[in-house]
DNA sequence: GGTGCCTTGTGAAACGCTGCACATGGTTGC
DNA sequence: GCAACCATGTGCAGCGTTTCACAAGGCACC
C-alpha cells in the first residue's frame, strides 16, 4: 500500500495543492528537474515549512539534502488532486460570464472539459458556443447522465440560482461551483464552492478603507478590558 | 461619529461582513425593520453565534430581546467596508472575462463603477464597451491619476500579469483582483486578491476525488517507490 | 569509507477562528 | 413599578493552521 493518505489532508493544504501543481507545470517547461522546497516555496508565494508540510500531507517524496523531483511531485499533487482523468463540466448561463468561463482555455487543458451548456433563453437555445449547442433548461437531467458531468457551473443571475442548484442535485450533480452573489443550501454530500466577485471588491474597500483610518489617527487606547 | 475600532475586525468577519450586508438588503427591500441574529445568519448561512461575534466587531448595535434594526445595521456595515462612497474600477484586459466583469450590473450597484477598460489589442483600442472606450495599455497611469481609480482588475492571461500589477502600483493602485491564475508579487502596502477559476475546480475534484476513494475502500495501482 | 554539508520532515508553540453556554440588559405585559 | 421573557454580547474551551527550530537522513567530496 503506497499511496494511502496516512492522514487526511487539511482543507487548507488542498486549497494550496493547485497553486503548487502550476508552478510545477512551468519549472517543468523549463527543464528543471528537482526543486527545493524554498525556491517552490517563493514561487508559490508562501512560506518555505509551509510547502514542505503541505508536501508531507501526501507523503515522504522529497529527497533530503537535494529537494523534490519536479515529474515525481507533479504526478503525486496530480493524483492527490484527482487530475489523472477529465471531469466533465456543465455551465448553466451562457450569459457573459458562462461565455467566458465556457471559453476560458485554462478549464480543458487542466482536465475540466465544458461539455454542455445550458440556458432558459429560447433565443440562444439551439446556437453553438465553442463547438457546443446550447440546450434547454429542461434537459438537465439528460444531460448530466448522458455526459457523466462531474461539475455543474452556476452563471446565471441570484435569483434563479437555488433553483437550478436543486435540479443539479436532483440530476445527481454532486460538486458545484456558484458564481452568482447568492446563499445556496445542498445537502450534505453535495460540494459546493463559492466565488462571488462582488464580495472580493468590498474586502479590498475594507482594507483601502482601514488603512485610511490607520494613517489618519492611531488610537492605542479604547476600552478593551 | 466616534466611530474608532474598539478591537481589530478579523480577516473571517471581513470576509463575511459583504454577506450579511447582502442579507441585510435584501430584508429591507422586503420591508423588514428588525432582524434576530438567528434569522440573519440562517439566511447568510453561518452559525447565530458567529453572526452574532462578527456583528459585535463592530460595535454593540443590536438590542437585547429584540434584535437588530435592518436599517442602522445596514449602514454600519457599509461604513465599516468602505462602502459609503464610489470606488472607481479600472479593469485591465477586454477578453471575454474582462467584458462579463465590465457587464456585471453587480460591481455598479455595489459602489464599485467600471470607469475604465485598457487593452494592447489595437483592433480594440477606441472601441466602446458598456459606454467606456478601450484604451491603450500605455494610457493606465493617466487613467488612473484622472479617474482616481481605487481598484485595479487583472483580466488577462497570466503571462502579462505580473507587468500589468507592476505598472498598477507604479501608478499608484493600491488595490488588485486579479483574475490571472499566477502568483504575483506586490509591494507589502498594496492589497492583492486573488481569483482562480481552476483552483476552484480543482479544490472540487478533490473532494470527488477523495469520496470516490472512500467508496472504493482501497486504491488499486499505488506506486511505491 | 568517512566526514561535512544540505534539505527534508516534524514536534511543539503560537495564533486565530469557531461554537457553546450563560450572564447581561433591554422590552413587554400587567 | 415589577416580574417574566427574550435576544444580544462574550468568556472560554476546542480545533485547525501557521511558524519556528531542529533532528533525521541522503549526497558529494576527498
Amino acid at each position: 500500500m503506497a499511496s494511502k493518505p496516512r492522514r487526511p489532508i487539511p482543507d487548507a493544504t488542498v486549497s494550496r495543492l493547485p497553486i503548487y501543481q502550476r508552478v510545477l507545470d512551468e519549472l517543468q517547461n523549463t527543464g528543471s528537474t528537482t526543486v527545493s522546497s524554498e525556491d517552490l516555496a517563493e514561487l508559490a508565494g508562501v512560506n518555505a515549512a509551509k510547502a514542505r508540510k503541505d508536501l508531507s500531507f501526501l507523503g515522504s517524496y522529497g529527497i533530503r539534502g537535494v529537494g523534490y523531483e519536479v515529474d515525481y511531485l507533479l504526478f503525486q499533487i496530480r493524483h492527490a488532486l484527482g487530475l489523472t482523468q477529465q471531469w466533465p463540466v456543465l455551465i448553466v448561463g451562457v450569459g457573459n460570464l458562462g461565455r467566458a468561463l465556457a471559453d476560458y482555455a485554462g478549464f480543458t487543458s487542466r482536465g475540466f472539459p465544458v461539455v454542455a451548456l445550458v440556458d432558459d433563453d429560447p433565443a440562444k437555445i439551439g446556437t453553438e458556443h465553442v463547438g457546443v449547442e446550447i440546450r434547454p433548461l429542461a434537459d438537465l437531467a439528460d444531460l448530466v447522465r448522458e455526459l457523466d458531468i462531474a461539475i455543474g457551473v452556476i452563471a446565471i443571475p441570484s435569483s434563479g440560482a437555488q433553483r437550478v442548484a436543486d435540479l443539479l442535485v436532483e440530476a445527481g450533480v454532486s460538486s458545484i461551483l456558484n458564481f452568482a452573489p447568492a446563499v445556496l443550501t445542498v445537502p450534505d454530500d453535495v460540494h459546493l464552492r463559492q466565488v462571488d466577485l462582488a464580495v472580493e471588491l468590498q474586502i479590498l474597500s475594507f482594507h483601502r478603507q482601514r488603512g485610511r483610518r490607520d494613517v489618519e489617527a492611531r488610537d492605542p487606547g479604547g476600552r478593551s478590558g
